[in-house]
DNA sequence: CATTAGGTTGATTGC
DNA sequence: GGCAATCAACCTAAT
């Protein structure tokens, strides 16, 4: 019992499958848990004022599930660096634990705070709990690179083997030995903060639909695990982007921020297959959380990962620059109520559904707008509830057909996607009511309805109502060739052009001998 | 090296 | 309404 520990919170905000907090624990006469917040960081990052909320909440239920084993949260405000040295000198820390993490921001910071520990002769734990598997090892097991591609993921896995199992929150008898000492001047100096301590405005909160924290998360996946044989015949694609409840779980946010672990879930959806017929990867439930693992990994091997320039895997695409558009799509303003109403639920709710956030990206790059796929990524990293940074990336780089995903050719139809799961647009209806009136037959394109209903639904596009920013069937077609051009680009390495990029063809023609074109390719790259 | 199968979730048309 | 063919055609990984 002679450890005096710092267990530091970041992602992770939960007791549960947290084995850095029990490394802390272990031999420990003195434990503070310790959540670092940067003041700076609230009034400068663009992070909406829901997900602010949400973290709050989350810290405010940490505190309380700690409180249950005679612990308590102390929220520091200051940067890593200044913070530690001081505390470990206050509170004469001898161990710092924390779980791995592995984006770019984390571990750069992470050093460095390693660096001071070493210092301050503070030894320092790191545990892998955010991720099913070790990336490093992934990447490893892949000769040194990230698959970049599902199926590739999924061999390299089976020869790991499955995820470790959770393991369990540290109980009341785990402390016996080891206390938190906190005085009365607690609340004021490390409570958790409010929204207005934070610079936000709280009457710019949306509705409370997802509150943070681990125990909602725990009693959300309890609810959905209840349903059996939607949880075995679970398959994404199938699910539904524009029903008027969440047609899945909306556990991301808890994922995200830890209140749930991934392997308590991964696990707890094995139980409920053991026997059971199922649904498989890349579809199924396990499958959703093989994506995220997909893009972590992606995310910690391949520099420049969230950015196009120097990001390796990323098709170099001459995207424009269009403020007025970028805002129109932001704010919900293209005339396309399908892609509108999205956007609205994004701002106001903070989670929209999987196949949502496809049209609303296809829309914005490689659809319709033409607008980089960095910009998207941008006004998601600040809306969503759930961003996560290396998910958020991935899928905007699959999207935007810039890696992993290269059928450019398959665009969503703004217009005909949302049709398919709700014919009367009640979706559309419901984020943008002054739509309402109109019939379903106009409601996904209301500019055709003629004047007279127009006035009827008491909506005159153009005025109450913008007409849409790009005429879809147009632009898509000259994207595609864009997008056909850019590729061309890519595989040239730089020359004019290949031929077309059809060397290859379906009739099934031998190329006997090798082309010009080939030469020219073969002796620029040797 | 050349070839081929497969790729989480497209839209439209015609039966 | 559901399904298959067609549209025009990319890349990665395996062989």
């Amino acid at each position: 019992m002679t450890h005096r520990a710092i267990h530091w919170f970041r992602k992770g905000l939960r007791l549960h499958d947290n084995p850095a907090l029990l490394a802390a624990i272990k031999d420990c006469a003195e434990l503070h848990p310790v959540f670092i917040l940067d003041p700076w960081f609230p009034r400068n990052m663009r992070v909406s004022v829901n997900r602010w909320r949400f973290l709050i909440e989350s810290l405010k239920d940490l505190d309380e599930n700690l409180k249950k084993i005679n612990s308590r949260l102390f929220v520091v405000r200051g940067k890593p660096a200044e913070v530690f040295p001081m505390l470990f000198k206050k509170w004469k820390v001898t161990r710092l634990t924390f779980e791995l993490d592995t984006e770019p921001y984390s571990k750069q910071r992470d050093a460095e705070v390693e660096r001071l520990a070493a210092e301050h002769n503070v030894e320092v734990i790191q545990r892998v709990s955010n991720t099913l598997y070790d990336v490093e090892r992934v990447i490893a097991e892949n000769n040194g690179k990230p698959p970049l591609t599902y199926v590739r993921l999924q061999t390299v896995l089976a020869s790991i083997g499955a995820p470790k199992r959770p393991c369990k929150a540290p109980t009341k008898d785990d402390m016996k030995d080891c206390r938190t000492p906190w005085k009365s001047s607690y609340d004021e100096k490390y409570g958790v903060p409010t929204l207005e301590e934070l610079g936000q405005d709280p009457s710019h909160l949306g509705p409370h639909l997802y509150p943070g924290g681990e125990t909602e998360a725990l009693q959300r996946l309890d609810l959905h695990m209840k349903r059996t044989a939607w949880v075995c015949n679970f398959k994404k694609p199938d699910t539904e982007p524009n029903s008027l409840t969440p047609s899945t779980t909306v556990l991301s946010p808890y994922v995200k921020f830890g209140c749930l672990s991934a392997r308590t879930f991964y696990w707890r959806v094995a139980e409920i297959y053991q026997g059971r017929k199922h649904s498989d990867p890349p579809v199924s439930l396990h499958g959703q959380l093989l994506w995220r693992e997909f893009y972590y990994v992606a995310g910690a091997g391949i520099p420049n990962f969230d950015k196009m320039e120097g990001n390796s895997v990323c098709t170099q695409v001459d995207w424009d620059e269009n403020k007025e558009y970028l805002q129109a799509w932001r704010e919900g303003r293209t005339g396309y109520p399908f892609i509108d109403a999205i956007m609205t639920q994004l701002r106001t709710e903070g989670w929209i559904h999987h196949l949502a956030r496809h049209a609303v990206a296809c829309f914005l790059t490689r659809g319709d707008l033409w607008i980089s796929w960095e910009e998207g990524q941008k006004v998601f990293e600040e809306l969503l509830l759930d961003a996560d940074w290396a998910l958020n990336a991935g899928n905007w780089l699959w999207l935007s057909a810039s890696a992993f995903f290269h059928q450019f050719f398959r665009v969503y139809s703004p217009v005909a996607f949302g049709k398919k799961t709700d014919k009367n647009g009640d979706y559309i209806k419901k984020y943008l009511p002054f739509l309402k009136k109109f019939p379903a037959e106009y409601i996904y394109e209301p500019w055709k309805a003629p004047r007279s209903i127009q006035e009827r639904a008491g909506c005159i596009i153009g005025k109450d109502y913008p007409k849409p920013i790009v005429v879809h069937e147009t632009v898509s077609k000259t994207n595609i060739q864009r997008m056909k051009a850019a590729y061309a680009r890519r595989s040239g390495g730089g020359e004019v052009q290949k031929d077309g990029g059809n060397t290859k063809n379906k009739t099934g023609q031998k190329r006997k001998n090798p082309s010009v074109a080939d030469f020219f390719t073969k002796k620029k790259k040797s």
